[in-house]
DNA sequence: GCGCGTATTCTCGATATTTGATAATCTAGC
DNA sequence: GCTAGATTATCAAATATCGAGAATACGCGC
């Protein structure tokens, strides 16, 4: 497969090899590399070799490569410098504590026209959703996505619904009543879209400053559900959300503060 | 501060940049990334606009910026499909429920010169080790760092030396006669050199054709440590690890035969 | 809305870097 | 040690980068 329609330049040079490395294809060898990308073997072992020493390759057994320890680390420095998601965590783990139903919780945003997990957390007896932490998901299904989604307008809708494939047209005005409904109602929910057996509530996570467009879900087989649970559900969604944004404003403040000193 | 030191060609450019952000600077302006690299604004805009387009960098409050979701992304296919961390995580499960202190359990590796945790677990009333995931930690002490330097050998162990900055001849000779000993029993254990609170066992973690060298280690406090409990972490890791290596050889088996095939 | 200061992108010739075919070297398995 | 495959080195041509300065976009206060 030889990919010749985008430059091999700049950045985009190394992003396109390191793109390659996916959960199905987690270890490439350099001629595996070389018919991806459609450049003779010498320049591809140029790339990994600078690639190799900076930490974001390692070559593993059988003359392979894969991705390599510098992701682990900067991962990490994500996780605890990230506005969205130190504020998140700990909510995160007293929303499951406190609803009375085994379920999984998920604070997600937007990445490129997809939707990524960037936190989450699980009672014991709970089964693991879809949306697990650094997997991009689509836009157009699944409260979690949907609750995104419901925040944008214009430009950057048309543009999102574009890159998700949403052409057809009956099917993009349904998409479209069924955010304004969302938008309206304050929380999105959905039953079976992303995982069949499973029921998901989804509520905004907005910080204006900081630029941030997210949702807080709770998830939960759907055979669980009872009536209470649902208002309690939603009741703790809506003040878990409330409480991430607080936490933001709090982080930001402080943020402008060593700005100006 | 001008960094001139090393050059600003291929993966390097952008490699230098990227390691400005840590956990105590974790975002930056274009202006504070042009007086630490040295370079005028107009490159260094270019260079930050490729890699926001990657998702490797993105715009926070205030023209700051901070590392992108593309690392959360690219970190779960790697705990998804390393070799090691993938036949390590349920180990480390099973062994924090065995041991019977509280404790946590670290798998660690090498990273360039220094030593990164790659998974770990906890028990609920366990203190939180420095080895976290994710975080680069120096080589030359720590029960989980010497298990793993003490399975190096001549050059490589000389530049790891050097680079960690063990040059007093009299601690050079004394940290050797200590990774000789490590060797001999099989199993490191320090108490208070990383944690002042806390004790650490760590036994190597081998696999050749992936040319992984790592370590097991479980921490503790050290006021919590009995007599049984410490014949019974020892034997635990040790098998644990091997464990591990076998697990490890047989996604070394799957793979090999999927190459050929 | 309007204007202002700052952040960001654009422009373009000189210049350093990348490129890739080929040769040389290294390495693991036998 | 030998051999096949993997990796690195070489070097002139082709090309992208560099950076100063101009132009534009953006956000905030009025």
């Amino acid at each position: 497969m030889i990919d010749s329609s985008s430059d091999q330049t700049g950045f985009a040079r190394y992003h396109q090899l390191l793109s390659l490395f996916t959960d199905s294809s987690s270890s490439w060898t350099v001629e595996g590399l070389t018919e991806a990308l459609g450049r003779p073997k010498s320049s591809v072992y140029r790339v990994v070799r600078e690639l190799v020493s900076a930490g974001y390759l390692e070559s593993a057994a059988g003359a392979r490569y894969r991705l390599g320890p510098a992701y682990i680390v900067a991962d990490r420095v994500i996780s605890h410098t990230d506005p969205l998601i130190v504020s998140g965590r700990p909510v995160l783990q007293s929303l499951i504590a406190d609803v009375p139903l085994p379920c999984a919780a998920v604070l997600a945003r937007l990445f490129g026209s997809r939707v990524v997990c960037v936190a989450d957390a699980r009672t014991a007896g709970s089964h693991a959703p879809a949306f697990e932490r650094g997997r991009p998901m689509p836009i157009n299904y699944g409260a979690t996505s949907l609750a995104i989604l419901a925040q944008t307008r214009g430009n950057k809708r048309e543009r999102l619904l574009g890159e998700a494939g949403v052409t057809d047209p009956a099917q993009r005005s349904q998409l479209i009543a069924r955010l304004n409904k969302i938008r309206k109602a304050g929380i999105a929910v959905t039953t079976g879209e992303v995982d069949t057996q499973l029921t998901g509530w989804a509520v905004p996570v907005r910080h204006r400053q900081f630029a941030i467009t997210a949702s807080l879900s709770v998830v939960c087989a759907t055979t669980d559900i009872t009536d209470p649970a649902v208002n309690e559900i939603t009741a703790m969604l809506l003040s878990s959300a409330a409480l991430i944004e607080k936490h933001m404003q709090l982080v930001f403040a402080e943020l402008s503060q060593a700005n100006t000193s």
